[in-house]
DNA sequence: GACGCCACGTTACAAGCCGTTACAAAGCCG
DNA sequence: CGGCTTTGTAACGGCTTGTAACGTGGCGTC
């Protein structure tokens, strides 16, 4: 997620699509348009985007569809759009999984509100766009390139990562201060899920502390939360 | 938050409050109520919420204040209600920080239905050490770390908390001499109700009087409220 | 003032979580 | 194909934490 919400545009008319997103642009954001639901998969394929807003008729396959099938795996969040402003409508596109329904014709001002509202309630407390990549990151006493995944200490000392320890570094910097589980951890490092008594993580995070910590046996940077997982509690910042 | 969302409703009108309440219980969620801005702080001091249902239009404080007031610091998602069915109220609401907005009368079920999806959005791992994070804390003879847990008494002396032991602490100096019950405390530190006979509470405020209390025999910073539950009476303030 | 009840403090203990070490499998490079 | 590094799995031991049990002191009653 950067700095100015991407917003992909579904809609089959051209009018809508265009005073929608001429709107959205002046007021700031960054906007796609899509006519149909395989137009909008191919650019959900291309780029990253905050929000959807998505007309529930249309031809081919329809919203109430493209939403169910988003909301199961995806965390895109979903605006609804529809001519039809009838409550039961309203409910039904909210319990498929959208984050908010708009009927038309809608105020283009309360439209940049609510997208507001949910860009807002969604913006991860990231500091950086998911990828820190060709950054230098501070945190800690410490810099961590990650081009070169070497790690430098405020004394000049450096230490190569491996690769597994960088990307379990690398997710915990992406989330400062929160905790994650090792559920997870192992989903965004690996991308797999935990058997019973993986104890995967734990075995990760005890070999990142040995190069991250300046007392290992007392780990300062990365928290141990009992009961729920680990937490990187520190300030990062970028140093590029 | 725990395995079913604690819901605020704030209402200045008895029949609403009890409806809502009563239709939202029946579909598994928690309630608790408030008449108004100043009760609701106190519930606030006093449990955990997942979402807020505010009503605009309240004697005293009303409704966009108090959204204005808490989505500046806080992160509570906060749901509108309104008699006013106005674009431009529903429009000024949003962007004064509300995370949805519904104008009365309201269906029900699509009140359910919008805050599943606020709370749905809005669970995001937790933040440790809650409104304290990265902060250092100064309270009595002490001052608290709160990235590292480490506290520091004005000797010098350093004691390394538990995940517990700190959690409590941080939840009791979020709200200085305020009374808390065993139930509360247990609420907001691990988000568990109490059963029957339990005692975790009391041991883990012996515990944690151990690394805070000069004479633990004599506590003077964590105080038994006999028959009620504990208070931390000290002054709090922020070193950071 | 003595007694008993009850709330609370503390200790003891057991279960479970987590850190670490050791080892084996898998990849990498020549 | 062989040595090296990296990474997952297993095992041991220490520490944290919830539960139970016992002791103690306050408060009301007589």
């Amino acid at each position: 997620m950067s700095d100015v919400p991407h917003i992909l545009v579904v809609d089959d008319s051209l009018e809508i699509r265009n005073a929608v997103s001429r709107y959205l642009v002046k007021n700031g954001m960054r906007v796609t348009k899509a006519e149909n639901a395989s137009e909008m998969d191919a650019e959900l394929a291309k780029s990253r985007f905050d929000l959807i807003v998505l007309d529930v008729m249309m031809p081919g396959e329809d919203g109430l569809s493209v939403c169910r099938r988003l909301s199961s795996n995806g965390s895109i969040p979903i605006l609804m759009l529809t001519a039809l402003g009838e409550e039961m409508d309203r409910i039904v596109g909210l319990e498929v999984g959208a984050d908010d329904y708009l009927a038309k014709p809608f105020n283009p001002r309360e439209l940049l509100a609510r997208i507001k509202a949910i860009v807002r309630r969604s913006a991860r407390p990231e500091v950086f766009g998911g990828t820190l990549t060709g950054k230098r990151i501070r945190f800690g006493h410490q810099m961590l390139d990650t081009d070169t995944r070497v790690l430098v200490d405020d004394e000049g000392v450096e230490a190569q990562l491996s690769v597994s320890e960088f990307k379990l570094l690398t997710v915990l910097l992406e989330r400062p201060r929160l905790v994650l589980t090792r559920e997870q951890l192992l989903d965004l490092t690996a991308g797999r899920t935990p058997g019973l008594f993986d104890r995967t993580i734990d075995n990760q995070i005890s070999r990142l502390r040995r190069s991250v910590e300046k007392d290992p046996m007392r780990p300062k940077l990365i928290t141990t939360v009992r009961g729920e997982g680990y937490c990187l509690s520190a300030e990062v910042e970028d140093a590029s």
